[in-house]
DNA sequence: TATGAATGAGCGTTCATTCAT
DNA sequence: TATGAATGAACGCTCATTCAT
């Protein structure tokens, strides 16, 4: 007879939250956003629609929410590796090692990512927030490469900032067509040992 | 009054299906694939809906035309650049320019490209004829820096391409914010000279 | 903790009833019957929907109880009128200063009423009760006039309240621009009075 | 093979715009303009919703052609009777006549009329136009009980409209109850006399 | 060749109502 | 008594596509 308490509450709320989120992305990773419609992610997740309208306000918020969700876990992967090693020059070889990771571990959430972040008609409803939170990121990166010691920090930091983000772009594209294993043995083994050359010189 | 002769409607059709590809491409470019209609495209081409399924039998056959007919500019402009040099080298500092200079003229049009390349929903209705002239485009580029006589020419290749579209990429998206002149300059300057040294050597 | 009497719950139900009420008039009176959720009369009321279920079945349930009250209201301000006077004419009188009173102090309550009386689809739910004590109330303003003399006292009753109703309904809909004050003086100064002059004669 | 002229898709548009308007109308007026759904709509009409939709731009818009083609008529009505008679008296009398058969003849269309006009929530979203005639036909009215020569011609004009709406409202409520008739015969053969008496005085 | 009226499936969204606790 | 998560039918609206002329 008695009302569930606040904590059940909360517990249910925060459960299907996160199944809304999973069935939203698993759908738009695969189909696209615009293709993907409130009906089949309410499907997927086992739920109605109403329900899924009770927590997210609109599918765009839906959206952006799951976006969100990706930063904040980057985030707090970056955090834990600066937590781990503070040589700047190995951070940055853990950076990259991890980078391509992420990667690799969820291609198609990462495809998902890449093709909104050139879709304006979908990128211009979300907050400010998330474009403030990828200044900071790159400025922090810039800062790492300050920190190593390299001359021209944010020029080499743009430069290898671009070489990572084109390899992990045309991977996307070819799949295993791409010499990944390659590219990742070009950047550890000679990029950045050169790179690292210059600065101890 | 006088009957048209086949070439006169021969004419007429390829101004019409100009017309709406030119429209459809602003549009698209501007606004995204998904959020520009039939109906938008018609008017902006002075073209009636009919008209339009005449030529065009469906919304992405109208969006292959468009990426069908860039690739031909994209592979005509290569060949004019062959023409005017012989020295490979020459050449690849050429398509590094034209590249550049081509992304900065038409900014929205790149997006457009870019962004369909990730979107999986739109691509895989595309025709395999495009993957296959995709992959003519990175074997002749590989076979560019063969010419040019670096060792490890597909690797090289491969990491000048992802530099390349990287820094692109990273412009698309950052726009006025990113230091696109710096980066030229590195890629002209450095990454090139470093690239040349070492043939010479 | 000690377990409430059964005059403790009544209490805690009428105050939680009469709390919904009060909201739901609040919020229908302003943005209309069906442009108002149940939603959001609930947080409004600082209540769970499911407790105003628990109090009322519908929504028409809801909004009858409203004007059910609204009506209960109007009898008994009536009653006490006819407790304070006794002379019919000033009875008619105070009435009359009375219904522009009532209509002034709530302009919007009285905007709801009107508009629910022409709209068929909400009142044909309301139950013929509502019917019965208008008639009622008519029949009681006829017997006024007869009271006080009139000859042809349905008639006059019937126009004078249409003089009044019209009056109110114009100054609903023009509000600031319509000339209240003056149409009140011509109804005291100038309509009762011609209509007192026809009895005594 | 040649495609329809110009004036064939006018006339065929015009068909549909009206056919549209006429099940519209009928259905808000029954059961009103939240209660009718554009479904509902296009069945009465027997055309597929998104017909609808090429013709009027939102469900607001459908009902705001149906406000203003009244008001056209009303105003056509209007125009007609002036034309026929000079005498500004007579000219009040035929309109008192004209309006009464108005609301006898469609009495469903004024009660719709009636409730949007104090339907806040409906009625902000129409234009200012509809005000603006409002108060124009205010104001005409007006004019005429000058011209009449009536004193205090304001003040009389505004008794006299809210005495003809508080009847026709009172009808529209009461229906086979009200004594219609009876009011009618009030209005023209007492206070209609009356108002003349004062003039030729 | 060319038109645009017409369709209908499906979209994102809302909301009165139910129910386990 | 009291909660709010959950439902699902229905809403207003859009749009790729068809077709008679």
């Amino acid at each position: 007879m008695a009302p569930k308490t606040k904590d059940q509450f909360e517990e249910i709320r925060q459960r299907s939250i996160a199944t809304i989120k999973e069935a939203a992305l698993e759908l738009f990773a695969h189909n696209g956003f615009h293709s993907t419609s409130i009906s089949q992610i309410a499907k997927e997740a086992k739920v109605s629609k109403g329900l899924l309208y009770n927590y997210f306000k609109s599918k765009d918020a839906l959206l952006e929410a799951i976006i969100v969700e990706a930063m904040d876990n980057g985030e707090h992967m970056m955090d834990e590796l600066r937590k781990q090693v503070e040589e700047p020059f190995q951070l940055l070889e853990l950076i990259t090692v991890g980078t391509f990771q992420m990667i690799e571990n969820n291609l198609h959430y990462w495809k998902l990512m890449t093709s909104l972040a050139f879709q304006t008609d979908v990128m211009e409803h979300l907050t400010a927030s998330i474009h403030a939170r990828k200044d900071k990121a790159i400025a922090e990166f810039i800062e790492l490469f300050s920190e190593i010691g390299i001359q021209d920090a944010k020029r080499e930091a743009f430069a290898y900032g671009a070489l990572l983000d084109g390899i992990l772009i045309q991977y996307m594209q070819l799949d295993d067509n791409y010499p990944l294993e390659e590219m990742k043995d070009f950047v550890m083994n000679r990029y950045l040992k050169d790179l690292k050359k210059r600065i101890t010189t």
